[in-house]
DNA sequence: CACTTACTTTAGAATAATTATAAAGTAGAT
DNA sequence: ATCTACTTTATAATTATTCTAAAGTAAGTG
C-alpha cells in the first residue's frame, strides 16, 4: 500500500492518468523517471539496469516494460528510434528535436529549428509531427 | 563462378567496391536490389523473405545480414530506424526525408523541405547530416 | 475494517531479430 | 590445376521484448 503523501503525488497522477494503479514498483519508477531538473533519454534496458543496481528486491523486466509502455501511450514519455533497434524514450514530451552524437542524444529545443518550406501531406492524409534528427560527427 | 556480363557489371561493382566478392548469392541480392526503377525500402527480414519465397535452393540469413551490411557501409544503402526496433534499408541514398504513415515510408525528396533556421552543432562536433521525418494520420 | 475481485508482479518460457561459430564450399591469384 | 583466403550455411548464441500462469495486492463494497 503505497504512502499517499504529496512528495509523491505528482509521480501517481502520472501513473493514473496512464490507467495504473500507483503500486510500489510503478511509483518508484516514476519517480526515478520525473523526479529530475533536466530531460532524461534512456532504453528500457539502461531503466532497468540502473534502477535495479541499487535494489536488493529487484523490479521485473516486464514491469519496466509495461509501465513505461502505458507512460508512453499515455504521453508522459515520448519514444523515439536510433539505428541500434532499441526504442528510446524521453521524458521531455513537448514537441523537440534531437542531435544524435555517437548514441548520445542531446534535445533541440523547438524554436531552434524552423522551416522555411515543408512538403504536403498525401491526400487523405495530415501530418501529426515532424521530427528532427541532426546527426553531429567530431570536429576535421 | 559468376559470368562477368554487362547486364550484372553494375550490381558486381556495387559489391566489389563494397569490398565483397561477387558471388552468386550477393549478385542476386544486388540485383534484386538496384535493379528497380523506384526507391526500395525494405528490412533485411522482409528481403529475406521476398528473395527466398521463390527459391528452392535458400539464401541464408547470415548471407543477406552481411551483404546487406556491407553495402550499407560502402554507401550503396542508407539505413534508417522506425520505432518499431528493426533497421530499414532505402536504396535512394541521396540525401532526403521521409513520410511515415503506419509503418509505410515514403521519400520526400531533398528539395521539399527548406529550413529557416538550425542550430549549431555544440563545439567540437559538426553537423554530418539533417534528417526530416514526418509522421502521417489519417484526415478527421 | 473484512471481503472480494480485478489488476499486478514475477519467474520463467517464448519469440523475434540479429550475430557468432565452425565446417564445407568457392573465387580468383599463381 | 592448385592453393588460400574469403564465403556460405546450418546451427547455436545473444539480445530485446513479450507472453503465461501462479501468487500477491489495490481499492471498492458493505
Amino acid at each position: 500500500m503505497q504512502k499517499m503523501n504529496n512528495k509523491n503525488k505528482i509521480f501517481i497522477d502520472k501513473l493514473r492518468s496512464s490507467g495504473l494503479r500507483p503500486t510500489n514498483q510503478r511509483v518508484e519508477i516514476s519517480k526515478f523517471l520525473f523526479n529530475r531538473k533536466k530531460t532524461f533519454h534512456f532504453t528500457v534496458e539502461e531503466l532497468k539496469n540502473s534502477m535495479n543496481l541499487k535494489r536488493s528486491k529487484k523490479i521485473s523486466p516486464a514491469t519496466f516494460y509495461n509501465t513505461v509502455h502505458a507512460l508512453k501511450s499515455a504521453g508522459h514519455l515520448k519514444e523515439f528510434s536510433l539505428e541500434n533497434n532499441t526504442s528510446y524514450y524521453d521524458t521531455n514530451v513537448t514537441s523537440h528535436h534531437h542531435f544524435f552524437d555517437n548514441g548520445k542524444v542531446i534535445d533541440i529545443k523547438s524554436d531552434k529549428i524552423t522551416f522555411q518550406k515543408l512538403p504536403e501531406a498525401p491526400k487523405g492524409k495530415k501530418i501529426k509531427n515532424v521530427e528532427v534528427v541532426i546527426r553531429l560527427e567530431n570536429n576535421n
